[in-house]
DNA sequence: CTTGACCTTGCCATATGGGTAAGGTTCATA
DNA sequence: TATGAACCTTACCCATATGGCAAGGTCAAG
């Protein structure tokens, strides 16, 4: 299987199935004389993991964690756990960061008449900063 | 004023500062003979004025544009208005990708036994998917 | 005059992609 | 068999915003 049709059938690009290459996620089985990556099942499946992994908007650096751990017979799922609750936090702090502009945002938005003329709080806020609420 | 003071003044970095004069945004009024910038007042309130943008999550573009019309007395706050309710949209769609993904998280970790052992919630999902939930 | 603190430019890196160019390969069909 | 389409290769540039480092110039104080 060529890298495009391990793209269709993995939901990626082929150019980041490249890129995750590049990155040490994933290697092809073998290439081709002409030099072109071959992929097997078993390729697809981690590809797929990936795929997966990045919606839950795991870092690259963490799937390659977790595509060691999967792939490891012994591994402790503990390790994985911590992983993802690391992860989680990430998500989280971002989340909160967001609300914070979100709230500002709204609030700001609802002072400003938005009539055409130049007062604005929008600016006004931008200028004077008063953090306040 | 050189560089340093401007950022102590901004609270931004002299690296941002200057990153920021290289998109545009921000030039100092002149330059010393050395080739040092030379920020007055005037520009630390523009500095500042990015540094709140930037708090509230305003991308490099949107800022450029608010500091044109900052600095436009016949400017329209419907613009402005504009601007500003398009970038809280942006955080919104981003605000629910990662509630998606926080609550995705939060379950799968839920049904990570954690116990030291190889079964894993947290690698089954990303191995089946199975979108569900 | 030396030293240290500051400034300059420029490159590399992060993380995730999109795009494009120049070239080689493979395969089917004319 | 020759040609063209569709695919592949590597290697760049672009974007987002920010950090770091290096090599060198400048300035002020001692």
């Amino acid at each position: 299987m060529n890298i495009g049709q391990a793209a269709a059938a993995s939901g990626l690009s082929a150019k980041m199935i490249r890129h995750y290459e590049q990155s040490g996620l994933v290697q092809p089985t073998s290439r081709s004389t002409a030099g072109y990556r071959q992929y097997q099942s078993k390729d697809i499946e981690i590809l797929k993991f990936i795929k997966r992994a990045r919606l839950l908007g795991f870092p690259l650096a963490d799937i390659a964690g977790l595509l060691a751990l999967w792939q490891n017979p012994r591994r402790s799922n503990t390790v994985v756990k911590q992983v993802a609750q690391q992860h989680l936090q990430q998500v989280e702090l971002k989340l909160q960061e967001l609300q914070a502009m979100k709230r500002t945002l709204q609030q700001t938005i609802a002072q400003c008449a938005g009539d055409g003329g130049a007062n604005c709080a929008i600016l006004q806020r931008l200028t004077d900063d008063s953090t306040k609420a």
